[in-house]
DNA sequence: GTCCACAACTTTGCATGCAAAATAGACTCA
DNA sequence: TGAGTCTATTTTGCATGCAAAGTTGTGGAC
C-alpha cells in the first residue's frame, strides 16, 4: 500500500477517507483507491446553486433575528475588508470575507443551517484560491458587500436575500471562467 | 461489549456508526458509546426551517425545468394519494407523498440539493410515522398539495416556493405538537 | 499486431489484539 | 451517611492478519 507510508495504520485512514468521501471532498472510485474530488463545471453548478440558497436563506434569518452587537462586529469587519481591498490585499481579503459571511450564518441563529452550508461550501472551497483576480469582478464583489451591509442595517430580508443571490451567482461565474481556463486543475486529465 | 453481540466485528460496526453519526441520526457521547439522536423541539424547528427552504428552492427550479411527462406522473401520483386520502389510508398516503415531494425534488435537476435534503430529511423522517391524524391537517395538507400542481403546471416558481414553505410550516407544527404531547419519545427522559 | 490467460499486486472488508483513557461501581474510612 | 479512593469494565483508537474480489501487467498463441 502506498498511502500508508504515513506512519498510520489502515484502519484510521480508511475511517478518516471515508468521511472526506462523505462530505464529499474525496472521490471512493471502486476497487482503485480514492482520490480528490475534481469538481466538474455541472458539480460547481449545482453546488453555487444549492450555496445560494443556503446563504439567502441565512441572509433572510439574519436580517431578521441579527443583534445591533452583531452587526456592529461585521460593519467594522466590512472596513477591514475595504482596507484590504484598497491595497489589493487578497489573503486578508478573502479571510475577511470568510469572516463576514460566517457572521451573517451565524446571526441566523441556526445551527442546521450553517453545518450544511459548510458542508457544502468546503467542496469548492478548494476552488476559490485566486478568484478575484480580474479588477471589475472584485470591485464588483465589494459593491455586494455595501449592499449586503445596508440590507442588514434595515433588516431588509428580501433585499439581502437578493444581494446575497447575486453574489453568490458571481462567485459562480469567476470559479466557472477560471475552471474553463483550467487555471484550477493545471494538468491531469 | 454489548453491541457487538450481532456477529459482527467492532470495526464495521464502529465505521457505520461513525457514518450514522455524520449523518446526524446517531449521538456519539465521549466515552459513553452512541444512541439514537433524539430530537429537541430546537433541532426540529432548526431542522424544518432549512427543509422549508431547500424544498422552495427545490420547487422553484422544478417550476423552472420540469418536463411535461415529469409533471403528468406527479400529477398521475397527486390522485393516487387523493385516493389514500379519500380512503384514509394513511400509509399508502405517506408513501406518495413521499413520492411526490421527492420527484419534485428530482424535477430540479440539482443532485447536490437532492443529496443534501435527503440528508436533513432523514433526520426528522423518523418523527413523522403518526403526523397527519388530525383531520383538519390533513385535509389542510391536501389542499397545499392541490396548489402545488397547480403551481407546477403554470410553472409559477415564486408561488410553488411559497406554498411550500407553507407545507413544510405546517408539517413542522404538527411534529412539534406531536413531540411536546410526548407521542414520539413515549418514556425516557 | 491483437487477443487471451495467468500471475502479481491492490483494494476492500472483516476479525482480533492491545493499550490508554474514562466511567462506573464497590469499598473503605471517617 | 457521605466522601474519597481504587478496581473492574467500557470506550476509543490504532495496528495487524487474512481472505475474497478486482485490477494491472506480462507473455504466449494465433
Amino acid at each position: 500500500m502506498l498511502s500508508e507510508q504515513l506512519r498510520v495504520s489502515r484502519t484510521p485512514l480508511r475511517e478518516a477517507i471515508k468521511l472526506l468521501a462523505v462530505e464529499g471532498l474525496v472521490d471512493l472510485l471502486p476497487n482503485r483507491g480514492a482520490v480528490a474530488v475534481k469538481l466538474t463545471e455541472a458539480d460547481v453548478m449545482h453546488s453555487f446553486e444549492v450555496l445560494a440558497g443556503l446563504e439567502a436563506m441565512a441572509g433572510e434569518l439574519a436580517a431578521q433575528r441579527i443583534s445591533n452587537e452583531e452587526l456592529a462586529e461585521i460593519r467594522a469587519t466590512h472596513y477591514e475588508m475595504l482596507a484590504a481591498f484598497t491595497r489589493r490585499d487578497l489573503s486578508n481579503y478573502y479571510r475577511l470575507n470568510a469572516v463576514i459571511h460566517s457572521a451573517i450564518n451565524t446571526a441566523a441563529r441556526n445551527p442546521v443551517l450553517t453545518s450544511t452550508f459548510k458542508s457544502i461550501n468546503a467542496r469548492v472551497q478548494s476552488l476559490r484560491f485566486r478568484t478575484n483576480q480580474k479588477e471589475a469582478k472584485w470591485k464588483r464583489a465589494m459593491k455586494e458587500h455595501e449592499q449586503m451591509l445596508q440590507a442588514l442595517d434595515a433588516r431588509d430580508a428580501p433585499a439581502l436575500r437578493t444581494v446575497l443571490i447575486e453574489h453568490l451567482h458571481h462567485k459562480r461565474d469567476t470559479v466557472l471562467e477560471l475552471l474553463r481556463a483550467g487555471e484550477i486543475y493545471p494538468q491531469s486529465a
